[in-house]
DNA sequence: CATAAGTCTGGGAACGCTCTCAGAGATCGC
DNA sequence: GCGATCTCTGAGAGCGTTCCCAGACTTATG
């Protein structure tokens, strides 16, 4: 069944009905109906390889997610968040979401292969990139089309993105922690070749440094985005005895509230404990943190995408959105 | 960039160049290495619009989500575990994978208008389908391909399936509740729309039955899949005093224990706490459950997907996996 | 009333592949 | 040595759309 056939049954040509399916101007209202009348009762859907090959454009939008397995299951509910994000933008614009999801243990340039090969997609998605990327450098070579939703790494100026404001957020932190009295402020960070991880650790140096306080080398810990590495973080901190730690995201901030709880310690009595993107284990957790709904930067990235595919902007573009931090228990007691 | 350019650099002829891109025979090993060559200059990918058009096949596998946001990002890691296996399966046999995700709230009827519009996919993976699913019954009639990764409803024969056994898992846990001394065995499900949630049920009776123990109505209760009901779900329980509680999956299970906590009782003690799927917070929980891998039902379910689109095997099939209980704290203590 | 502008419709080409067919040359069997 | 078979290559048609152009008919304009 196609555009052909539905025209023969409507007795009009192939250009009308294409006309009516694309709902163009110049088509009469008796034939527009007669038209829709035989596409509800075929149960019509036009070819979309056909109409992508003619417009160049297919109305897919990838997301690459580069992390192993463990990291987009587990305990880290942020991926699932960006998708339900990009998933609700581009429904809302009727384009399609495929996925690209790295395997456990996928090298980064097997990835890269696997994501490029295939052409489906006008556009990308793409998340937790690192320093020296094989993807993010061959998407920039051959001036691919893609979104980041993180700060580039090198804040490479020609790649549009969307993140949120770490630095500041990182400050903010800090200046919380030090007005309820603490000094030995300690740091876990995420992988520090992502720039979410660098910014973070960034805004917590500039807070200490303007407050006059020292930046503790032994106070500074460097993880990963998930709670196991929390957990050995903490440990290696508890030896120098810091009275608050911010770690680098919730799931980080878990883990090393185990450490403290096995180690016998209060939080935040002798303890504080800030997390970072308020998943939705921090209110359970009743964990401080910085709120910046992962949601919205999945779905306004999807509709930057969206609108640079269809030149309604113009590339590139970078868009930092503000971020709450959300006091709880783990910092102020009860 | 097309396959006539890539031949014209070549010296040979466009059909030459699809030969060797589909790896055909008939081509001589100088030309085939010419050809190569050519492609890996010009970082040439085919078109893949042109060749789903001729093909008629995409290479593309739908996976629809209905369930509304906090299903599946929330505290519950199923989706995403599922995701992950039909991604790596989907990936071995180079295929893409593209995700329908429902919105909060979204009409299961406006859910399935979605999914059906786009043509892209060759088949769709389906999960969480109730009792009367529109998207389920379209595409029943409309015979279009896909696979469930539940039972169908009314167990459908002319549907294709990838399960576990929900039946005998459930019989499994309500033996060793028994033998582990308890006879007021509550039951909390998930949807009962759902078929995973009726099947667990009817082993729970069925294995009461066996034993010649009563099935108590106040003991059982219809929740969700999700902490919150697990919670609510308990609370209606503790004025029966059952001494043990069969959740019909970890993330109910947990709320249970919320509720159990907050009620001053010791699991399992005081009441013993059984989960099912064996999701990442099961094992931290210290949880007795049913494992049964959510990621290989996923990859299954892909390939027999990938399997009944190339006609590699006749439709339908069902497969139903085995599961194991994994025996922990929540049953035994310590 | 003649011309211009606007509305509506259909036909043909093109998008970039795959597939079938035909034919040329090499190899084989008897 | 000669038809039969196998290997290799190219040309043409076709997949189902959109887009451009031409033409018919209608309405506005001076």
């Amino acid at each position: 069944m196609n555009l052909e056939d539905i025209a023969e049954k409507a007795g009009v040509s192939r250009s009308t009905v294409s006309r009516v399916i694309n709902n163009e101007r110049y088509v009469s209202e008796k034939v527009r109906q007669r038209v829709l009348q035989v596409i509800a009762e075929e149960n019509f859907r036009p070819n979309p390889a056909a109409r992508t090959l003619v417009t160049r454009r297919s109305g897919i939008i990838g997301t690459a997610i580069p992390q192993t397995t463990n990291v987009f299951f587990g305990d880290n509910s942020y991926y699932p968040m960006l998708l339900q994000g990009v998933a609700e933008a581009v429904n809302q614009r009727d384009y399609a979401l495929l996925l690209y999801l790295a395997e456990e243990q996928e090298e980064r340039e097997n990835f890269a292969e696997r994501v490029v090969r295939q052409r489906h997609a006008d556009g990308l998605i793409l998340s937790s990139v690192i320093e020296g990327d094989p993807l993010f450098t061959y998407l920039l070579k051959h001036d691919r089309r893609f979104v980041m939703v993180e700060t580039p790494p090198r804040h490479e100026e020609r790649v549009s993105y969307v993140t949120v404001d770490n630095v500041a957020a990182a400050e903010t932190v800090v200046n919380h922690l030090i007005a309820i009295g603490r000094r030995r402020i300690a740091k876990i960070t995420g992988q520090i070749n992502i720039m979410d991880a660098v910014e973070r650790l960034e805004g917590y140096q500039n807070a200490l440094r303007a407050h006059g306080l020292p930046v503790d080398p032994n106070l500074i810990v460097h993880g990963r985005f998930h709670r196991a590495a929390g957990y050995e973080g903490m440990k290696q901190l508890l030896p120098h005895k810091p009275d608050a730690v911010f770690a680098g995201g919730d799931t980080i901030a878990l883990g090393a509230l185990d450490a403290l709880t096995e180690a016998g310690l209060c939080v935040p009595e002798d303890v504080a404990l800030v997390g970072f993107d308020d998943l939705d284990v921090a209110e359970r957790a009743q964990l401080t943190t910085i709120n910046h709904s992962v949601q919205y930067v999945g779905s306004r990235a999807a509709t930057l995408l969206m609108d640079l595919i269809e030149g309604r902007l113009e590339h590139p573009q970078h868009i930092v959105l503000p971020t709450r931090l959300v006091i709880r228990r783990s910092t102020v007691g009860s």
